[in-house]
DNA sequence: CTGAAAGCGCTTACAG
DNA sequence: CTGAAAGCGCTTACAG
């Protein structure tokens, strides 16, 4: 109350040295050549008077902020998206960036009124932008780093997991487990379309390379008796165990509970993989097989496209691990 | 490429006014008088030669950022928690203001670096600030807006939704289903554990002012297994109906796991509810009664405090909902 | 309404 | 190293 922040002038004259010097320590300029004694002098005094530079200042002398904006479509952040933003984050913090999300409602159509707010070193999108915001990108002169984790049309995804990555994981572990029936249930998610054509295209695509033949696949509301009904209708015409690969985990729990009200076994007539590795999985009966992702990799190479595009040294390259795995549990232990 | 981003200047020369003129009208301005032409040729000029102002100028100029930003502590953001976020940064939008998330990691101790960063309207916590953090806070002179939702030693929460009211919730609904027995089961959950304690004292309480003989409560790993070892233990010195509250639906969904292995009868012998009404509750079998907050009034009044806080009117007052609902399904349905 | 001007707090080239 | 200065782009009093 009262007192106003403070500012390097306030910094300089504490210290004794001028404005200059004490922005050449906080910004840790080592091409600027400072005694360590007026160094220590410097820093010391500035988080003693508790200096807070403003960044708005900042901004506009250096031409750019400091902050790395996520611009999150509308999807549902669980588990494995979460983990792949935080470690984003943590990854750019070393060259100073401050990771920031802008999230839920729609920001698509008006960036332009977004970038008018905050100024940003970048932006991440993990869709195409429209074109009006694509353009409005352009205008503030803010560079983009596009993270598509699905194919577009014309426009492929450029991140190292594809959603042909996820189902085909799913499809080779039902096989291999034995099944030789498949089919691919997607839960309706008014969030996740894009996601679930983009995964049925897949598995229609890799069950014809895989030579599995009578692949289906549905998309249902997510209720029980939706799954229900769906489940019960792939049992009519044959009763060959069927390995059924989920969109996500909570639609394999769906069918879980389906298959239970129906009597069908499960892995023995029903085998099921999630898609998601959430920590449903492990609490539903049987257990749930699930696919889980290596996001630390991922993170990786994101962050280090945003230190490039920003001029740093994007840093030494990663060993690209292995991206997807199946994680084992009963509900795919496959037929008697 | 090329082009520098356009200022002020160039759009009141395209349009032939001045730049006060510009910055009148594109502020909206009403107490600065400006015809209706000039206004509606500068908002066409601006929009068709792609003029996005600079937020750093504007924030540096009036002292102040656009952004408000959300301080999310170490917890998981799923969908409650997600909703209130979303709305608002719905409702804050009114106010010419954009809500940015800082999510994950440690920004706890750190809060410094963070507002030398980013130049914020104000700060949005839902923890109580460790000193240091209120104190670069003071010294960066940004309002902090604090919507606690759990109650600190010697520091209530000042939301509508405590967590006392959430357990009363469950338990007041089992012992209206005719569960005489009660218990209380958490899971352990790295991040929410500041939580998870609140509830289980919260519960212990509300047994006792209902007064409820013989009211437990477990704190296990997040396991079918180790549910199962608390649940067959609570059915060892009684055969008598229980009803149990999970600290969330996931608890509930292990718990009937757990039933179903051990052939307890769900709702009969036990009756379950959980806690935040996630899609896994109608998914599971039975599906699990949960609760469900009133977020949208929750989020008004947040958005409110904040308007006030930085001088806006924060509109009429909120008809304050009925804050906390059980959502009845079959997992509850009471004793036989 | 206009036009010229001040000033927000910083970074950075520049002459000493 | 210092000190004086410019300038980032904006908003806002101020005199016309």
């Amino acid at each position: 109350m009262g007192s106003t922040a403070l500012t390097v002038s306030d910094v300089a004259k504490e210290a004794g040295v001028s404005r200059a010097t004490v922005s050449y320590v906080l910004n840790g300029r080592r091409d600027v050549r400072v005694s360590e004694p007026t160094r220590q002098r410097v820093m010391d005094t500035a988080r003693r008077m508790g200096y807070v530079g403003s960044p708005a200042a900042r901004a506009l002398r250096s031409g750019r902020g400091d902050v790395v904006l996520l611009l999150i479509p509308d999807w549902e952040v669980s588990g494995q998206l979460e983990l792949l933003l935080e470690e984003i984050g943590r990854l750019v913090a070393a060259y100073e960036l401050v990771c920031l999300r802008y999230e839920g409602e729609h920001w698509q159509g008006s960036l332009h009124k977004l970038l008018s707010r905050i100024s940003c070193a970048c932006v991440v999108t993990f869709d195409p932008l429209s074109p009006d915001d694509a353009h409005a990108l352009e205008s503030a002169g803010v560079p983009e780093v596009s993270a598509r984790l699905l194919d577009h049309p014309g426009i492929p995804h450029n991140t190292t997991i594809g959603q042909d990555t996820i189902v085909a994981a799913q499809v080779d572990h039902l096989l291999e487990q034995g099944y030789t029936r498949l089919a691919y249930l997607v839960t309706e998610e008014p969030r996740g379309r894009a996601f679930t054509t983009a995964r049925i295209r897949a598995f229609h695509d890799i069950c014809t390379a895989r030579g599995v033949k009578g692949a289906v696949s549905t998309t249902i509301s997510s209720s029980v008796d939706g799954i229900s009904k769906t489940v019960q209708a792939w049992f009519t015409n044959s009763d060959e165990p069927l390995g059924i690969a989920a969109w996500n985990d909570l639609a394999a729990l769906g069918i879980i509970s389906a298959a239970a009200a129906l009597k069908i076994a499960v892995p023995q007539r029903l085998g099921v993989v999630g898609g998601d590795n959430s920590p449903v999985a492990a609490l539903a009966r049987p257990p749930i097989s699930s696919v889980k992702f290596n996001l630390t990799s991922e993170a990786q190479q994101i962050a280090a496209r945003i230190a490039g595009i920003l001029g740093h040294d994007p840093g030494n390259g990663t060993p690209a691990h292995a991206a997807v795995e199946v994680i084992f549990r009963l509900s795919s232990a496959g037929p008697a």
